[in-house]
DNA sequence: CTACTAATCCCTT
DNA sequence: AAGGGATTAGTAG
């Protein structure tokens, strides 16, 4: 468990609450049909994409998640160069070509969906987090978006909704920890300053036995985790559960 | 630098 | 074959 992950518990909310006001206002999206395939042209004609390109899909050494290493040549995956948008070489098709080489260097074509298109996906996930091929092929064609695009988008969503949820019981986790690191912090400060069951001033040492003290405590805990119980039940069952325990002074 | 997102790759079911 | 996990790469804040 990564506890970097804390520090945006406070984000647990739809993606598109999330990300999508604030890329929407900061930079231009586009407008209308053609969407995804004519910005990413336009997107991968910026300067500074164009150099990272020339330089990344060399052959490389990468280790894939179980730890396999293998290596990824230009010439691989034929997927890459199908997806998101076909026309990767779009306008600067020739330029980038390394020159002697027989095969382009693949690009990863940057772009976001619509702000309409991600409504649209995010109120079908809401109905159906899982559609079926048909529900993707019908949405795509509604959305111009090619059916990988958006299967890729359902899987990325339940990926993202999977680890949403797994920061929301951390942060639920980590509460608990700290009350129970609070109540472990008052056990030891009781245990240190025993108080004198007669006159309820602080005990002398020596009045009460160490293993005494341990049983005043254990008694308390159980005592107080029986009124929880009781509690809970109350609440389960409708009507107040009274203790079976008598508020004896032990 | 971190978080987010679209896409890729490989493995499992 | 489809889905999922891990990962990559581009971008915004």
């Amino acid at each position: 468990m990564n506890f970097g992950d804390f520090a945006t518990i406070n984000k647990i909310m739809p993606t598109a609450a999330i990300s999508q006001p604030i890329s929407a206002a900061s930079k231009p999206m586009f407008s209308s049909a053609g969407l995804s395939l004519a910005l990413q042209t336009g997107m991968e004609n910026r300067q500074g994409v164009e150099e990272i390109n020339n330089n990344n899909y060399q052959d490389t050494i990468i280790s894939n998640n179980h730890g396999n290493k293998r290596v990824r040549s230009r010439d691989e995956d034929g997927e890459m160069s199908r997806s998101g948008s076909d026309n990767m070489d779009g306008g600067g098709s020739g330029d980038d070509l390394d020159a002697g080489s027989d095969k382009p260097p693949r690009k990863k074509r940057y772009h976001r969906h619509t702000p309409q298109q991600i409504q649209e996906l995010e109120s079908l996930f809401k109905e159906c987090p899982h559609p079926d091929e048909k529900q993707r092929l019908e949405l795509s064609k509604r959305l111009n978006l090619e059916t990988r695009q958006v299967k890729f988008w359902f899987q990325n969503r339940r990926t993202q909704m999977k680890t949403q949820l797994e920061r929301h019981e951390n942060s639920i986790l980590r509460q608990e920890n700290d009350k129970l690191r609070a109540e472990n912090m008052s056990i030891k400060d009781a245990m240190r300053n025993p108080i004198c069951t007669n006159c309820g001033g602080p005990a002398m040492i020596g009045e009460i036995s160490l293993e005494e003290q341990h049983l005043r405590i254990e008694n308390a805990r159980i005592k107080d985790e029986l009124d929880r119980v009781c509690a809970l039940a109350g609440k389960f069952l409708g009507r107040p559960v009274p203790s079976p325990m008598p508020n004896s002074s032990l």
